[in-house]
DNA sequence: GCGAAATCAGTTTA
DNA sequence: CTAAACTGATTTCG
């Protein structure tokens, strides 16, 4: 029997011991790899068909015109964007479904001949609204100009068009531009200079670890320098925050790192997607989360640091109409029709939520207008839902994208102060993926006024975790993975001598960041390694933690990964990996999911009994290696800071060989990928210079809901691995361009 | 003590 | 150049 392949199906029982569950071979089963016929990242489920074109039939919804992929609207300076070569594009929610009309998001906007019937500029249109007329104030601001093309578009369009593969120059140029002493100059003529050059301008040092842009990467994004920049930005914002957090707390300032590292990036150009446009964003996919507004800002899908609509001016016809781009939504109107498809929006100014001035009416300009003409041009809007997640101690703003919308009617509507306010209704086009639906449906799993749909358990853990952990297969008959014991953290069979110094700290009370006296802090080379609630700065070689012998408080920030799971996390079923790990929860970048448990392999002993090892698929061996290609922390050169000692990534390897066969917690669930989302950290706790050594599993970036955690398990280093006939590869699944094709 | 409201500093874009 | 904007961290209020 291939024993690789079969998995051990255990007879449910319903009186099963609480303790243990069923088990799988979960991770690693040797099934053919076939090479992705995209041959691009695809970081959307992979149960995602690719886009088949097909001849257009209709009838079409109103305003839309059948595709023709060799249409340019003369208008559109954008490039046709046929389908497949959208990395990681979109997919449809059902598999078998044929399109017959395509994705809107695909197209370039519909050239205004094929709206004329919602072209009309003048008042007397009957709408579907059967509300008070939307045009009663309509006119005020109609001579408002707004730019057509920024000079940076204008620029950019020049070198897409003329000289597409000229300019190639380094993304993160700093020449006239120091941000040093908080000195910042908002040159916008700069930018402009930046366009012109052709010399490939690099700092070698930081040449190397960035990626190099040229103008049409910035002016048309991809999968990847999207999450570059992403990665970048909170990095940097992480590190920003671990500097102030060390210096003395004065009452009344308020730190805004994400703005600092922010306004970095946009002087350092190190952004995409700089020209503006209707629907999709190239790198962006419907599902993606953020945690700031400058992170949307970055990638160019919503380009205001605040303002809550993003419009341009599109040329339509022979007249230019301010046309909305994107709106984030705080969740405040939000309306609970429906599965979340439909939105009801409220248009800004009138002072709502300021009161140093006067509240008045809205006025039918600015944003209030765009939404207006796109309601009229039947163009697409992408919308953000901005959520309120998390408890009350630490109540997080989250972004989700949820993709395009077109608006459906607009209405007047007196707000609780008695001014009037604009209200628009959106729709989600259908056909893209699941995105904020996804987010409903687990407040309701949580609420419990829906079931989960395949829960076999509601909590596998038996309540050993302070959170439960569902186990959950929606894909065929299994009843679940083998018997193992849940244990939430590691088994030292005998106390073992550090071999680093590990005695605890004196604080009392939770150490605080700025502490030169904390040890803790010191053999962290001077700086907590977290900040906020449990997110990491920095990967290191290892991190040194609050212990046993340390007498500061158990809400110490340096206990991260000794105070358990923090997200609702589920076992399920995967659709060819076996047992998988995802989270109900979103997860941000850096934020703690959990150790690796199991007992502690002696590994002298275990060459010895090198037949049971080879049986074992839950080891865990400190002594693999990532990727060298792995770049996660911040780079000191965006700060003016020299290379120091806590952004050190010296990979040393440490004694440490965990299996968590017989016992573990949910990281022996966790599947292996080329493309991870989740790295491990060697963590040390003080613990009277005993070898008190732990693994710990952190976000590479934010993770959505429903997402498969996964994370590189990397190379062995060791030779009696390598050298051991019997030690197979196995062949890997991820179906990432970057896939090495196997690990182990 | 907790959730909500108020306050304040700060950035991009039109 | 300046005003405006559904920010985000922190303090105050009920």
């Amino acid at each position: 029997m291939e024993r690789d392949i079969c998995p051990d199906s255990v007879p449910f029982s319903s009186s099963l011991d609480k303790s243990k569950v069923l088990n799988v071979k979960p991770l690693r089963s040797l099934v053919p790899v076939f090479p992705s016929p995209h041959g691009f990242t695809t970081f959307s489920p992979p149960q995602v068909p690719p886009f088949v074109c097909t001849q257009p039939s209709g009838p079409f919804p109103p305003g839309f015109s059948p595709f023709n992929p060799f249409f340019v609207p003369p208008d559109s300076q954008q490039h046709p964007q046929t389908p497949t070569n959208q990395p990681g594009g979109f997919g449809f929610n059902h598999p078998t479904q044929t399109p017959s009309v395509p994705l809107p998001s695909f197209r370039t906007p519909p050239p205004p001949a094929a709206r004329a019937q919602f072209a009309g500029a003048g008042n007397g249109d009957e709408g579907s609204s059967k509300k008070s007329s939307r045009n009663r104030e309509a006119g005020i601001n109609k001579g408002e100009s707004v730019r057509s093309v920024t000079e940076e578009d204008a620029c950019n369009d020049n070198r897409i068009w003329a000289a597409p593969y000229v300019s190639s120059f380094n993304m993160h140029i700093t020449d006239a531009e120091t941000t040093s002493n908080g000195e910042k100059q908002k040159s916008k003529s700069h930018k402009r200079v930046k366009c012109n050059q052709d010399t490939k301008l690099s700092l070698s040092a930081v040449g190397d670890i960035f990626m190099t842009f040229d103008a049409r990467q910035r002016a048309d994004g991809d999968r990847e320098s999207v999450t570059h920049i992403l990665t970048t930005f909170d990095a940097l914002r992480r590190r920003l925050n671990q500097i102030e957090d060390a210096k003395e707390a004065n009452p009344g300032v308020i730190r805004r790192s994400d703005l600092k590292a922010g306004a970095i990036l946009m002087n350092k150009g190190i952004r995409t997607n700089m020209k503006r446009r209707i629907g999709f964003v190239p790198g962006v996919e419907v599902g993606d989360i953020f945690f700031f507004r400058f992170e949307m800002c970055l990638v160019g899908l919503h380009a205001p640091s605040m303002a809550g609509i993003d419009y341009m001016s599109i040329k339509f016809e022979q007249e230019e109409e301010p046309v909305a781009l994107s709106i984030v939504s705080s969740g405040a109107y939000e309306d609970n029709v429906g599965d979340g498809d439909v939105l009801i929006y409220s248009g800004q100014g009138g002072n709502i939520n300021r009161k140093d001035k006067q509240v008045v009416d809205q006025k039918l300009e600015r944003g209030n207008l765009a939404l207006e003409r796109s309601l009229r041009r039947a163009t697409e809007v992408r919308v953000i839902r901005g959520m309120n997640v998390g408890h009350s101690n630490s109540a997080v703003k989250v972004y989700v994208y949820d993709g395009l919308y077109q608006i459906q009617e607009s209405w007047i509507e007196q707000g609780k102060s008695g001014f009037n306010v604009f209200k628009y209704k959106l729709v989600r086009v259908p056909g893209q993926p699941d995105a904020f639906k996804i987010w409903k449906s687990v407040q309701q799993w949580k609420e419990g006024s829906t079931t989960r749909v395949g829960v076999i358990l509601p909590d596998l853990t038996s309540g050993a975790e302070t959170v439960p952990v569902s186990l959950v297969n929606d894909i065929d008959d299994e009843r679940g993975p083998a018997y193992f014991t849940y244990f939430p953290t590691l088994k030292y069979l005998k106390p073992v001598k550090s071999i680093i110094s590990s005695f605890g700290c004196n604080c009392r009370g939770p150490c605080l960041p700025g502490d030169a006296n904390c040890s803790c802090i010191s053999r962290n080379g001077g700086n907590l390694p977290y900040i906020g609630t449990g997110i990491i700065v920095s990967q290191k070689s290892l991190v040194h933690e609050c212990g046993p012998s340390c007498s500061c408080s158990a809400n110490c920030r340096n206990r991260v990964s000794q105070t358990g799971l923090k997200v609702h996390l589920e076992v399920f079923k995967t659709k060819d990996k076996g047992w998988g790990l995802r989270s109900w929860d979103p997860i941000r970048a850096g934020a703690f999911i959990c150790e690796y448990a199991g007992e502690v392999v002696d590994k002298i002993k275990g060459d010895e009994d090198r037949d049971q090892d080879e049986d074992d698929e839950y080891i865990f061996d400190a002594a693999h290696t990532y990727d060298s290609s792995f770049q996660w922390n911040y780079v000191s050169e965006l700060l003016d800071e020299m290379p120091g000692d806590t952004n050190e990534t010296d990979k040393t390897s440490l004694p440490l060989t965990i299996s968590a066969k017989n016992v573990g917690n949910v990281a022996r669930f966790m599947n292996h990928s080329c493309a991870p989302n989740v790295f491990w950290q060697p963590v040390l706790r003080a613990n009277n210079n005993e070898s008190d050594l732990h693994i710990a599993f952190y976000a590479i970036k934010h993770i959505p809901p429903m997402t498969e955690l996964t994370y590189d398990y990397g190379i062995i280093q060791s030779e009696t691995h390598s050298n051991n006939a019997r030690h197979r590869r196995k062949i890997c699944l991820c179906g990432s361009s970057k896939c090495r094709g196997g690990f182990g």
